[in-house]
DNA sequence: TAGCAGTATCGACCAACGGTCGATAGAAGC
DNA sequence: GCTTCTATCGACCGTTGGTCGATACTGCTA
């Protein structure tokens, strides 16, 4: 039996099925006919709007970059915000937990996703470094910030934010996290030259950690 | 016809012939005819040794990883260096780039081997950060470094070291890094708290980068 | 030297995979 | 009712990682 749908439509179903299967079980262990089975169409449907299973990873990660920094950018324009915690939230707001379901967190960071990590870190740096530009020159303009390469040190918080709180790069302990968190903030704060303690109470925006 | 060898000659004829395959093709791209080919070996053989292709992958990640933590620990141990140089000569003795041909490291970091980069990273994290615990603790004792957190200071360093220069991740034009390699310094020295300019002269050492 | 036991080797075989392609059903326009 | 175009189908393909029973080689014992 067959049943048409209009182009658009189809091509979401088959992105928003395959991204709940690359997350929970990893891309190398989802199989195209997992896919298939699910949205409920035939192989050649699927290669009728996407050339290849990576071409699908590659279109999802581009769709939970995105959303990070449509999540950002509002952050940043938010004047009733202090500058220096818009910078900071607009970091946080990277971590693709704070949506989507609890199964997703767990799974989210294994080994098995290293692909899909990969291409995401490497996409969500590209998106966002710019996106952050503009607060983190006024930080400086303003006094609140003194250092030598704020692109860089974008770049860096970054890429430290998502390395420590988004893969479990370093196995952590549940208990070990507070301090783990201390640490970054401290990190931050040195980097980007401010005031010493003046992050620290992003400590509470962790909340509970995975 | 059928060649005979010892266990562990054999072993290590696959782990080599792999390591190289894997390396300049991907992981993903290299089967295990292509390594049985090389070796000269059938599949019995194979799996006779290895329990499965990751398997393979995981005891030459540790060997990596043993090669470079070997090399910072002779660094470590050279009283003839000055402390802080022996610290970040340790950290950038674990680019495997050091040591290795050119096409190796041309090769190394593509994206087809996020799965290899994933695990090193974790490996290597784990071996490393109680190599440079003494030392950095010496330092501070010393007065050269005032940190609150060195544990976390040494993973950060070693962490951004290695996505930096090793795996390519920020997709940097060459020449660009100098810039790059000094924005890494200067927050090496802030985390670290050292004098600012400690350890500029460590951009020479970076030499011709990828 | 004959026999034996243990180990290393072999390659045919398997299910599952990502991907191809020609056939065709359904909708839209004339 | 005919044509055109697009979305859909599923049989088929080569390759993959992995299994397994048969067997050749080695070193030991009698």
């Amino acid at each position: 039996m067959k049943t048409v749908k209009e182009g658009e439509i189809r091509r979401r179903e088959i992105l928003d099925v395959a991204r709940e299967l690359f997350v929970t079980k990893g891309y190398d262990h989802t199989s195209v006919n997992d896919i298939l089975k699910i949205v409920d169409i035939a192989k050649g449907t699927f290669y009728y709007y996407f050339a290849s299973k990576e071409e699908v990873l590659e279109a999802i990660i581009l769709d939970i970059v995105e959303e990070g920094a449509r999540r950002a950018e509002i952050i940043v324009k938010d004047q009733s915000i202090p500058l220096l915690n818009r910078i900071m939230m607009a970091i946080m707001a990277q971590t693709p937990e704070f949506e989507g379901s609890e199964e997703i967190k767990e799974e989210l960071h294994k080994v098995e996703n290293a692909k899909l990590e990969r291409l995401y870190l490497k996409a969500m740096l590209k998106r966002m470094t710019p996106v952050l530009q503009e607060p983190v020159l006024e930080c400086i303009k303003e006094g609140i910030a003194h250092m030598e390469y704020p692109t860089e040190c974008i770049e860096t918080i970054l890429l430290l934010g998502h390395m420590m709180f988004d893969c479990d790069t370093f196995e952590w302990k549940m208990e070990e996290y507070p301090q783990k968190i201390q640490a970054f903030l401290c990190h931050a704060e040195r980097m980007l030259g401010t005031k010493e303690g003046e992050l620290s109470g992003f400590l509470q925006m962790f909340g509970q950690m995975p």
